[in-house]
DNA sequence: TGGGTTTGATTGAACGTTCATTCGAACGCC
DNA sequence: GGCGTTCGAATGAACGTTCAATCAAACCCA
């Protein structure tokens, strides 16, 4: 009958998880509840929830919810960035080129909706560090290549070449977000016209 | 030496404000702090601060948090609703019809930044209420029967008249927040050029 | 191989802070 | 004088974070 203001053991622990995977099911949990709720709608104690976990053990993993929140922008931005990067075509003329870039993001999009959620349905100026929004524009200036590339071809709309970027980038986040609303079904036909629709932006104006 | 634990007396207080005139001003810096750091990583006293007033007053026009950002989404949902409203020309061609709803609503963008900020740029649905979010429908509703009427003139492109609207309502927004981001300018010509874009994204294929 | 030792992953109660909200006193105006 | 408005300290819940205790596995020397 201690009644000291030390734990008593309850469940079984100090059992090692496999090297990496602990740390992969608190960032699954932590998707999770960002999508949810926000970064500041979400309790640390939450995640731990979701996780399957003890609090403190996320503190074993991560120094503060802020790096956690980091680390994982930083695992799915580089993990679409590492798709759409392989998925290029350098050799390629600039309509197939756009159209393996275009169904490479919906195909991510569709494969991890939450971690796309994230990423682009969120704001996330308040709590990224410099290093996070650094990789956002790695993943623009590689697009912004093969776009100022097709400008000076004439075979993309003249103009700011970042404008006809986030015309596009925009389209398809306004896209997957009505699509998980439910205001409408992306089947194989209705992503053929969104894909055609999403280059008729950009592309040179028929005259 | 009163040791009892109300307030003394500081500053001057009950001073009525004109009516209405408060409200809008607690509404205008929530926000402010709401863009900046959203709905859940702003604190109520931080509102209150930045109207100038206390803590305590927010509470005399608001009954909690969640109400004060239910206002201010419905607040600017309708300003926003009402003016491409206003500016919607029944009579004209759908070419000129879209070019007033677009340039509206860019015009409505750069006006109120924080305020289209605040409703296009946060994921909402943690903290809004039916009613708040059945606002948004109605002015879509709108928007889709003037894309609806023009698709079955076939000057506008077949399909989901749904991904129509999301791909133009999405490219807009990715376009300001680009703007506000510094990515490129918003002249006038930049505007014009857009604009097109966006009409290309929507218009029958050119064959 | 076996018994003692070290390692480090895990726990959850506790800590100090901050949050949304309350409330009684103070104030200006009718 | 009383009513509507304003104030800001008080409140208790919830927050992010810490940490001593715990135990399973890995390791070590016989």
């Amino acid at each position: 009958m201690s009644a000291t203001k030390t734990n008593q053991p309850t469940a079984s622990r100090g059992r090692p998880a496999a090297s990496g995977e602990r740390r992969d099911e608190i960032l699954a949990a932590a998707l999770t509840c960002f999508v949810a709720d926000g970064f500041h709608g979400t309790a640390v104690p939450q995640v731990a929830k979701q996780a399957g976990i003890a609090t403190g053990t996320i503190y074993h993993y991560f120094p503060s919810k802020e790096a956690m929140v980091n680390a994982l922008y930083r695992k799915w931005k580089e993990a679409i960035g590492r798709r759409v990067f392989t998925a290029f075509p350098p050799a390629a003329h600039v309509r197939e080129q756009f159209r393996a870039v275009w169904h490479e993001m919906v195909d991510f999009a569709l494969a991890e909706p939450d971690a796309f959620a994230f990423l682009e349905l969120h704001n996330h100026r308040s709590y990224l560090d410099a290093e996070s929004l650094a990789m956002e524009n790695r993943l623009k200036d590689f697009a912004a290549l093969m776009v100022q590339t097709a400008q000076k071809r004439g075979e993309i709309k003249a103009g700011p070449t970042s404008l006809l970027m986030e015309l596009v980038f925009g389209a398809v986040t306004g896209m997957m977000r009505a699509h998980w609303d439910g205001r409408f079904e992306l089947t194989a036909d209705t992503r053929r016209v969104a894909e055609q629709a999403c280059w008729d932006t950009i592309a040179a104006s028929p005259g």
